[in-house]
DNA sequence: CTATATACGGAACCATCGCTCCGTTTGTCA
DNA sequence: TGACAAACGGAGCGATGGTTCCGTATATAG
């Protein structure tokens, strides 16, 4: 590969990334273009489709939350390790607007991050399962529930322009919702 | 006006309303004429632009809303009214779709609408605030937080294709989290 | 019954956006 | 340094969707 579609491949990337992460993912191809300083059609020599530039995006942040989950569930403290990593989730998605997107699934039906996706539910019921186990965690909701609800709320947060001093707030009443009843 | 115009009139709106409530604001103009069995240019004559023929559809319905809330503020149990109150936002969010996107105000910068919406919050601030009073609700959270959390966890709900178990679980939560700690 | 204002239908217009095509430029190897 | 494969740029295509325009049809007043 020549140098220069190399050093161009890594700039799209970049450009890409922080784009998606403070505007989402409605920001059309050409504007990622025209701020990397590039034109479309070079642009889309790198990346195929539009998803498929997103997906490069995401992928690797997807695989990051499996691996945290995954360690979580192997931690000393159940309850400890399920809510902190609820309160990464809604760190990492009112960073990133497009983790929202690519979580909800919204017109992105591409199969590797459907895959991711499997995976995370996954690992996020076994660490849920095990917080349940140990009595940190209600038993009638699964994790689905919890996904939605998490994502949901930093989603309608996000919409609403709320802060992170809102965002701490409506975490804290869900985290107390799912905990244990009486 | 004339006969034919104000039945017209009339089943536009009813045709909109009942396709953007299954359907959402996403359907295309075209296709809610094609259902009404009418030319998009009666549609046109009729409601100057999609906005407006939404602003028809959601005021009615978010008017509604406010007095509930207001009727809720009046009453014996406050906490019983303001867990009604959201209950009543959640089955409504659920059955219409376009509520969320009234609500979310997402590309709707409608002045009826954003007036209406200050009158729903206030309204809620009421009746949230006499059952934060009564002991019913927990003091660390506002109007705007619980009109997040739970209109979000609605929207994200219907994305997952959620039924009517999956959302009472994710309220059972929110209500839960919403009750005084301890 | 006729005249006419009113309303209707839908082809066409325009803007947006993802994507392709191809003439031009540039990195690299001998 | 030349030759050529590789990469680039950006005009333009096709699809979608909101909106307009105007020739045709029709309700209704006189």
């Amino acid at each position: 590969m020549r140098a220069d579609a190399e050093r161009n491949r890594r700039h799209v990337l970049e450009v890409a990334m922080a784009t998606f992460a403070t505007e989402g993912l409605a920001v059309p191809i050409d504007e990622i273009a025209r701020r990397a300083g590039l034109g479309v059609g070079t642009l889309y020599r790198h990346f195929p489709t539009k998803e498929a530039l997103f997906a490069a995006i995401v992928e690797g942040r997807l695989e990051e939350l499996v691996d945290l989950a995954r360690a979580g569930a192997r931690a000393a403290d159940p309850g400890a390790a399920f809510f902190a990593f609820i309160t990464r989730m809604v760190e990492e998605g009112a960073a990133k607007r497009d983790f929202l997107t690519a979580l909800a699934g919204k017109g992105v039906d591409l199969e590797r991050i459907a895959a991711i996706k499997l995976r995370m539910r996954r690992a996020i019921s076994a660490l849920l399962m095990r917080a349940q186990r140990a009595g940190a965690v209600r038993r009638d909701v699964n994790a689905v529930d919890v996904l939605t609800l998490v994502m949901g709320t930093v989603h309608a947060a996000d919409r609403h322009g709320a802060g992170a001093a809102e965002r701490r707030r409506m975490l804290a009443v869900i985290v107390d919702g799912l905990r244990p009843r009486g």
